[in-house]
DNA sequence: TTCTTGACTTAGACATTATCCAATGTAGGA
DNA sequence: TCCTACATTGGATAATGTCTAAGTCAAGAA
């Protein structure tokens, strides 16, 4: 995670104490806090972070393209910090648990030219949607 | 329409003015509205209709499958009428503006057993994104 | 047709999530 | 160490969605 502090203060990035926090919440594999959960972690370090200040930070991260905001149930937005390394989530429709996974195939290609209608395509989102093993036995 | 119309009344539903409104603002292709929108539309023909009723149908169109609920930006959910074809969404990173488009393959056969972890999956959204024609001339 | 009843609608309060703003604080270069 | 532009704060505000209590009405029954 020292990695992306170096990152970022070469980007010209001011090192604060609460962007500081931030990022070391956000460390990890198979993390998907919302901002407010974010929030409660960070303040668990730094009392005095105010929401503010969490939300300008993860907009930054996001573009920055150093995390990854994902709307998978139109409430909360969660951020990703797994943005290097290409991936797609399964979600539980039920507690909303998040996974990474790794489809086989490229869905970016599977759109063809007719289909892009003159969009500039950058992107795929894919999201599996089911039932989590805990929930299915409950 | 009326077909859809129909199809509610055989499973129980009471049709009233306000259903019938907010149904036929549904109607059509390539629709993508906000919950707001919706109202707004329903109010040109309905004035007093209540923004909970609109919720309400829509969760109940959503419920019984005749529509689907969209998040494409995680601001407003978009509902859009074409559930009954498998379709995928193109978003404009820019304006919002969303397509439906018809990629090739099946994403489901893409996430292989080792990658569901136990999961139930039933269902899967590709969301692709980039600039659409308008905003790249701009 | 008229009656009855439970489902439907309404207005507005409330909840959640996110953004804005003016005042204050501070990291890092000079 | 001092300066200053950038960062932070907390409170107000916005956008979206949910809930409730009271009134209304669609559609079957008589």
């Amino acid at each position: 995670m020292s990695d992306l502090l170096e990152r970022l203060r070469g980007r010209g990035w001011r090192l604060t104490a609460q962007r500081r926090v931030v990022a070391e919440v956000l460390n990890g594999d198979h993390v998907h806090y919302t901002a407010d959960e974010v929030h409660a972690k960070a303040a668990d370090r730094l009392p005095e972070i105010s929401r503010a200040t969490v939300y300008n930070t993860l907009g930054e991260l996001v573009s920055l393209g150093e995390i990854i905001e994902v709307s998978t149930d139109g409430r909360a937005k969660r951020y990703d910090p797994n943005a290097h390394h290409a991936h797609q989530h399964l979600v539980c429709a039920r507690c909303g648990t998040i996974r990474d996974v790794h489809p086989s195939g490229d869905p970016l290609a599977d759109l063809p030219a007719e289909q892009r209608f003159g969009f500039e395509v950058s992107a795929v989102e894919v999201t599996y949607r089911g039932i989590c093993p805990n929930c299915a036995s409950a």
